[in-house]
DNA sequence: CTGAAAGCGCTAACAA
DNA sequence: TTGTTAGCGCTTTCAG
């Protein structure tokens, strides 16, 4: 049986007051009885429970985070940067994967809201009705990540994916490509979309003839879409809409004994660890993962105190990272 | 301010109990009021209060996740392993970033305790003194990954790092290699030094001349390490404590003219993500990952459920890769 | 089948 | 400066 507060107070002689007021760093204790408080603590080994406190208050030291997969290389270091705010914050952080399932997410939201976590960092790219309206009926502070929901009053941090991506295939009609192909994610992420559409744009302002291969986020899909772009399209240059479909599709055209920037200039999107790893490195859009998460845990602490000023997007700079693959300009 | 359930029984003209009865599924609460109990929890948009239900049962649904670094491509796979176990099983997941530094390890475990966790997983590699002895007075059940404690009785799941690194070892020595370099890993970490040690006794049975040189478990620290290991030593292959390290070494090696496997062979190990998408792919050492996640979390359930039958250290099966940096049998 | 009431461990007035 | 006491929201006997 673990040891409660009552256990400490007979121990030390006092009230459960007291101990209570040691435990809360309450000045006015004489030195005297909070030492002795202090070795009850000590000799019970005792753990005050936060689930008591927590009812007492009403409120607790816990946020959650609901993220599709922390597998994805792109989520670690946005999930670092969240748990480090958090813990700088004094929260502890739950944290559950939904596979971009709209079910499983609307799920977790509510198995966390039932822990009674003060707020929610959501990095969802799929909200769907449903999903909006259960989050609309939510007394639960939220904060999303990458997607904003119009008619909604949530605060978001973001990347701009349409310039992001527009610069990019900018950057490669810079270079004289005129056949650039587009290894799109999948259509119903928010982020993907809005990659997508910056790279028609940009390939319309510049009268070019647009190839989109639409696919999974992910290095397998790169491998695969690869081959039938590389059979329909011939491109010299392609757009990835992130970086994992870029390096598959650089293995696919290193298998066909193509080389990359030469017959293949490639710019991918995320700058995920491993595209500073790769041969060659990986041209791409860098997204500032880490402050991404430190941020909203910023504005999730902020609406938590009731310090919001109304619903915030936030709109982080991305910066297009010349390393190997996309040939032209070499300052790595 | 959130409705409790005492709204809910006013507003479906029931008690308190009844409604909880519904909450908890209790069969035997007549049809009709059941619905009507139903119906009023969603008119009030009413969710459950874990905290105080936590309270009044004395146990949580909550389990703990402490681990060095989830931007380590080896833990995110691990990670999702536990967090699916973890849910599959109803627990909700407490996540905590440690860097390996023991003061944080202790503080986190303790944090988690005081949140009344039912139980924790630890992957840490450096348990000191003081955290054993803090472990061992705690009342919270544990499960080690990647690691055991002599003279203690904490649960553990863990690969034969040992004798994974003498088989890669041996399977160079097979190869015809002579000059095998060792990059190690930290030499607090337990599993690094079972791996030097592997490599060592190895290299002694073949009578070879060994060389290592120890950094961190880091992408980096094989690329600083490898260029003094070839200048130092000339090795024609090399058996790196993790992937990473592998990693590093290949892109120093290419940076230096050589190709693998051709003038050195590699074999890391963990079988990261990246292994499968580096070029030439890597030839590694696969640790069931998601699998020990998963085990970690069964033990820990049995644990808090009382059904452990003593310390149980469960060695999962570690398998050689071969893939393209290890020359000779090629089957990938 | 349903209600009343005690209590989980702690905090926070209010007294003393 | 310390103690007393009433809850926080829920579960769980025990009656009815």
């Amino acid at each position: 049986m673990k040891p409660t507060i009552l256990h400490v107070a007979e121990r030390a002689q006092v009230s459960k007051a007291t101990v209570s007021r040691v435990l809360n760093r309450n000045p006015q204790v004489k030195e005297e009885i909070k030492e002795r408080v202090l070795q009850a603590i000590e000799e019970l080994g005792y753990h005050p429970s936060a689930i008591a406190r927590n009812l007492a208050t009403s409120r607790t030291n816990m946020i959650g985070l609901i993220l599709p997969d922390i597998t994805n290389p792109y989520f670690p270091v946005l999930a670092r940067g969240i748990e480090d705010a958090a813990h700088r914050l004094g929260y502890a952080l739950f944290i559950s994967n939904t596979d971009n399932d709209p079910k499983l997410e609307r799920e977790y939201i509510h198995k966390m809201v039932e822990q009674q976590v003060g707020g929610i960092v959501l990095i969802s790219s799929i909200l769907d009705e449903e999903t909006v309206n259960d989050l609309n009926s939510l007394r639960t502070p939220i904060v999303l990540c990458d997607r904003v929901i119009a008619n909604t009053s949530f605060d978001a941090v973001l990347i701009d994916d349409y310039k992001a991506a527009y610069e990019a295939v900018n950057c490669l009609i810079g270079q004289g490509h005129t056949r650039i192909a587009h290894l799109a994610g999948p259509k119903d992420i928010q982020s993907a979309d809005n990659r997508k559409n910056g790279y028609l744009d940009a390939m319309r302002e510049a009268n070019l003839e647009p190839f989109i291969s639409v696919g999974e986020f992910s290095y397998e899909s790169g491998l695969h879409q690869m081959g039938s772009v590389i059979d329909e399209y011939h491109p010299t240059a392609l757009f990835a809409s992130n970086d994992l479909l870029a390096l598959g599709a650089m293995q696919e055209i290193h298998r066909r004994g193509m080389s990359v920037p030469e017959d293949v200039a490639i710019i991918g999107c995320d700058d995920i660890p491993f595209s500073r790893m790769s041969r060659p490195l990986l041209s791409t859009i860098s997204i500032p993962a880490y402050q991404i998460g430190v941020t909203a845990v910023q504005l999730l602490d902020d609406q938590m105190k009731g310090v919001s000023s109304g619903a915030k997007n936030v709109i982080m700079e991305h910066k297009l990272i010349h390393r190997e693959t996309c040939g032209g300009v070499d300052q790595k």
